[in-house]
DNA sequence: GGATAGTACTTTGTATTGCAAAGTACCGTG
DNA sequence: CACGGTACTTTGCAATACAAAGTACTATCC
């Protein structure tokens, strides 16, 4: 196991949550999802994303339009349902609750390596 | 997909993180790291955290010793390698550039709704 | 109008791994 | 020596991230 796999394995579970903030922001569609989310510092494979867009929707929390492109085969924009806007709330919650865990142990952490230097 | 299920999967890649953390407080065994995890908020199975520890044992950011226990049977006490410490302070960075990922885009989230109310 | 490049969505196969549940084993007590 | 508590281990399953290959639409170039 290297720092890379690792890293990789701290986003895992992160990506649902970061899919739907990315689209609370407005609507998207894969592609560009993946554009952002680089943007981001975070990074997601488009065999990931595709099947991850598709669980949302079949769980009632995205649904999606059909949008012809400029340029190139048509786009398949995904938007929050009214049940992923209320899903999001409930995950924002749980991201703090998380965040306040990890830092806790961080800083307890730190902490004792102050007091052995 | 249910809510519970979600933050079981937020939780997924946290772990060795926060057990490598847990572990650079001090020794401990198996069990101990469930119950202190647990006061942390953190939920870790029995047959999440075995498997994991022999993994990470594996990779050579843990050994072991067995010690006698006051009641009952021998306590495995795990504890960082050298190179533990060192992977640990890797993901510690990890750590805060996905914080700070996440609650960038959380604030262009939460600004977003400030503009439109 | 056929070949090519670019964009976008889909599918398949593999490896990892979290978890539940069952199993093994050690120890002290009555 | 049976029993309850503690602790470690193993097995089977399900979820899923990813790589890679595949499908398909559009515009451009010759």
């Amino acid at each position: 196991m290297n720092i890379e796999n690792m890293k990789s394995q701290m986003r895992k579970g992160m990506l649902e949550f970061c899919v739907l903030l990315q689209l609370a922001k407005g609507d998207a569609y894969a592609s560009e999802i993946i554009t952002k989310m680089k943007e981001a510092h975070l990074i997601v494979m488009e065999g990931t994303l595709y099947p991850l867009l598709t669980r949302l929707k079949n769980d009632g929390l995205l649904c999606y339009r059909w949008e012809e492109s400029p340029s190139g085969p048509p786009r398949k924009y995904y938007s929050l349902t009214q049940s992923g806007r209320e899903f999001l709330f409930h995950l924002e919650s749980s991201w703090h609750e998380l965040e306040k865990s990890v830092n806790h142990l961080l800083q307890s952490h730190d902490n004792q390596n102050t007091e052995i230097q």
